[in-house]
DNA sequence: GCCGTTTTCGGCCCGACTGTTTTCAGTCG
């Protein structure tokens, strides 16, 4: 049986969220909800953990604890097969509708006797919910177009590569305004989370009507849904919400900090402002008694004035930070500033890259990398891969730009291909002739399990292998990757002294940063690159250290925060 | 249901917007 903390999170969410389509103590709601973000934020393997240590888990209760134990026994939790079958599933699809809560769900299925989404449909064309307490024309009406908006789309949420472009182009458009002050796109983009089901952007100004107005005629807008004083929604296209908040600018820090989240984040830390006499809203940190604003202006100062270490957005999931930074314990993490140079970067000499080996290297001097490794694709990938002779040949022409490019160290490696039992391009003497070299997986995606992990395993145990490249091969929003036992790796990855790529592509984030901290919690090093293709991809470094982020991950457990010196002593620690 | 440098009981984060209400409930984030 499955019996990952993922599963576990599941089925403690789900009985939150029937509990709540029930009507029952919104703060047992709460609880359950907290005790399945706890298991799902836990780093380490549930299995590998006593029942005792489980319940001993900040937020696990002892009814949460018995549910838990009995999952792990039997499989299955009495208390859910029970909700299960008393709330019907037709009230759960009802409540999946934008502005439709537990309340109306009920009430639909108690008067109407609606049970699903095409029930609603049709009683919508039927006019059947006239007469029905609280509900009229306009709900009607807002009902229908979220009807619409749910059938044009499957998924409620969007890649974050998919999302940023748009709330890129957002923010640069509302800075334009004469009346905005600062911009910034906040919530789980800001965070970096991998999909993402809105835009949050913030705006600091004096004069909220005109950048209100600005985004409500905005070309991107499709249609208003909401326009009060101090926050408009709108559906951009792409079928993406965005909601504005504008905000004077002594609340910057505060509005910046409510609207990036996570909503649990914030709960926990506005519990902690609480405790100490204080309270925490989108317009500042203030005394309780006098009413006086303590702090606001920055998030540095808001995190400061709670006796906190400033918590980094992407850690911001509830996952022990608010703790660990009230605590002085919060790791010091890898900031883009520590990254000194790129270890996984394609030219045109491989048939996938859009620019010159000239071209890349200048560009990644210009953004002042200290080094950057040439890693074109290896003989076995057939389409784009490099002969034993063109690889030759580019050592040669390497030699040739040195040259040019004072301050840059350039390492010639190679991205090998993973083969069936992980074996690799050329032969040993020809690999270990490079300075650097990453492998990844590019065929047979889809074999079992311990297959997958036995031949990225065998293939890290090479001493010419320095990096795993993009280890799960995920793509986000389109395939999920292959399936391997990220215990087993992260392991193999510490003993062997081979690192694990944390691709920066906003399309692979991979490794995530979950799994990023299970690797550097294991010990394991991991490398923050772009897998850069063309000039453009050089600027997803952001990406890929918010992924690290993510993952609690120091400049010390990133291979591509030592300098050269550090970098020649890892590869030839394995040689 | 969870938790305790106020507490083993009595609290539990905070605010915006809409619609249908003559003062607030529902929903959302």
């Amino acid at each position: 049986m499955a019996w990952t903390n993922e599963d576990v999170s599941r089925q403690l969410a789900e009985i939150a969220a029937l509990l709540r389509l029930r009507g029952e103590d919104p703060f047992k709601v709460r609880a359950y909800e907290r005790a399945a973000g706890v298991i799902a934020a836990t780093p380490v393997d549930l299995a590998e953990l006593s029942p005792e240590e489980i319940a001993r888990l900040k937020g696990i209760g002892r009814s949460s604890a018995r549910r838990i134990d009995e999952y792990r026994r039997t499989g299955r939790i009495d208390m859910l097969e029970r909700l299960r079958a008393d709330v019907p599933a037709g009230v759960a699809e009802l409540a999946r509708v934008p502005g439709l809560g537990p309340k109306t769900a009920r009430l639909l299925h108690a008067e109407l006797g609606l049970s699903g989404l095409d029930d609603l449909r049709a009683a919508l064309e039927q006019g059947r919910l006239r007469g029905l307490a609280g509900l009229g024309e306009k709900t009607e009406q807002n009902l229908r177009r979220a009807l619409e908006r749910m059938g044009a789309k499957d998924d409620d949420r969007v890649p974050a590569a998919d999302a940023l472009p748009v709330a890129e182009e957002l923010c640069a458009r509302l800075a334009a305004l004469p009346a905005a002050g600062r911009v910034a796109y906040a919530g789980s983009l800001r965070r970096l989370r991998e999909t993402v089901g809105d835009i949050d952007l913030l705006v600091a100004s004096d004069q909220p009507a005109p950048v209100m107005a600005a985004l409500r005629d905005d070309s991107l807008t499709v249609r208003v849904l909401a326009a009060g004083e101090k926050k408009t929604s709108v559906l951009t296209v792409r079928g993406l919400q965005a909601d504005l908040r504008v905000v004077e600018p002594a609340a910057w820090g505060a509005a910046l900090v409510y609207f990036t989240g996570s909503k649990a984040h914030n709960v926990r830390v506005r519990e902690r402002a609480v405790r100490r006499g204080l309270t925490l809203n989108e317009y500042g940190l203030f005394d309780r008694v006098t009413g006086g604003r303590v702090a606001g202006r920055t998030e540095e100062e808001v995190y400061a004035a709670l006796g906190m270490a400033f918590v980094p957005a992407p850690m911001r999931e509830d996952a022990g930070e608010v703790q660990a930074a009230a605590d002085g314990v919060l790791p010091d993490v890898v900031t883009a500033a520590d990254v000194l140079g790129d270890l996984h970067g394609h030219t045109d000499w491989s048939g996938d890259g859009k620019a010159s080996m000239q071209d890349m290297l200048g560009a990644a001097r210009r953004r002042g990398d200290r080094y950057w490794a040439v890693t074109d694709h290896a003989e076995n990938l057939v389409m784009n891969g490099l002969s034993r002779e063109r690889m030759v040949a580019q050592r040669g022409a390497i030699e040739r730009l040195r040259g040019g490019l004072s301050g840059l160290t350039v390492l010639h490696g190679a991205e090998l291909n993973i083969g069936a039992d992980g074996e690799l391009d050329y032969d040993r003497e020809f690999l270990l002739g490079f300075d650097f070299c990453v492998a990844s997986v590019h065929t047979l995606m889809h074999r079992p399990r311990e297959e997958q992990t036995r031949r990225i395993v065998a293939a890290m145990e090479h001493p010419a292998v320095n990096v795993i490249g993009h280890p799960v091969g995920r793509i986000i929003g389109r395939r999920p990757g292959y399936d391997i036992d990220v215990e087993v790796i992260v392991e193999a990855a510490a003993r062997t002294g081979t690192a694990l790529e944390v691709n920066a592509s906003p399309r692979r984030l991979d490794l995530s940063g979950r799994m990023v901290r299970r690797a550097v919690e294991a010990g394991a090093t991991v490398a923050i690159s772009c897998d850069a293709h063309s000039l453009g991809d050089l600027g997803n470094r952001v990406y890929g250290v918010a992924t690290a982020q993510r993952g609690w991950a120091r400049a010390a457990d990133v291979l591509n925060c030592r300098d050269v010196d550090g970098l020649r002593d890892f590869v030839a620690a394995k040689r």
